[in-house]
DNA sequence: ATGGGTGCAAAGGATTTGCAACATT
DNA sequence: AATGTTGCAAATCCTTTGCACCCAT
């Protein structure tokens, strides 16, 4: 996608926010999480950014996007057990991966998310952040049932 | 543990449930699950089964217990992104990573598990298994802040 | 004998680390 | 200069695969 410029103010406030500074590469790559919100892999991150951002490494991909979910400036979402997937939609929802196919989808419906405010105490756990994943067959798979 | 033994017949019972012919392997595996809800991780279960199965291969617990979790007989835990754990406790229930130890635990509490009933349609997927995730500071860490 | 199950060794991938070069203040 | 960032290459580590052997039916 050409529009990577579409949010790049947005990427800049949101690593302002989290007290990152905003170099090229992390904006650039913040950039992208804010305008896919497809729950990028590493290497599609790479992939995409690499010809816009000719420097930049796949290495400075891995290190920046764990360091964005450690400080919760992104989602780190490990439904799919092959490989880690990004998000940089920071609001509790839910996600779902098919066994067919593999696809990963956004759930929507509030019930879906209990009173998933992070930020609480529970059992004596200070929980700050929520991930919902459920598991199964998704629409397209069901249509082509055996 | 030795008290391996204690679940045998339970873990027979789990493979006839789910059609899984009950090797030696497979059997010692499951009971392992049984006696220790604890999401072990592949190696732990090698590692402590290994003395009581002599024979037994790591690639045998990987290829059985990637098995289980497809079939439904046990759940795949990807909460910690680093290595994959196995649950032989089926019933929905949330769990709970320490961003600080990396301790694992269950959480309790019905309210956190939605109307976790697998089996039902939503945003048209089948859905067949649910896990929630929480992630935050445990209270052992919470103990030992700065 | 036949089909499933196992285990060894090798292959494959994903992610992290060490370290020197680079950028920014 | 000093500190924080980056990128390359190498190292790790986890997991899967290929294939021959074994077991039970």
């Amino acid at each position: 996608m050409r529009t990577l410029e579409a949010k790049r103010d947005e990427a800049r406030d949101r690593l302002r926010e989290y007290n990152i500074r905003p170099s090229q590469q992390r904006v650039a790559i913040m950039q992208y999480l804010l305008n896919h919100y497809t729950h990028p892999s590493v290497d599609e991150i790479y992939d995409n950014l690499s010809p816009l951002v000719p420097t930049l490494s796949k290495t400075t991909v891995y290190n920046t996007l764990r360091m964005f979910a450690d400080v919760g400036a992104a989602c780190m979402v490990t439904i799919d057990d092959h490989h880690v997937m990004y998000d940089g939609n920071n609001h509790p929802h839910a996600h779902f991966i098919c066994r067919r196919c593999g696809c990963v989808k956004d759930m929507h419906g509030d019930e879906l998310v209990p009173e998933a405010h992070p930020r609480r105490m529970q059992d004596g756990c200070l929980i700050d952040e929520v991930q919902i994943y459920y598991k199964g067959i998704c629409p397209e798979c069901l249509g082509n049932a055996e």
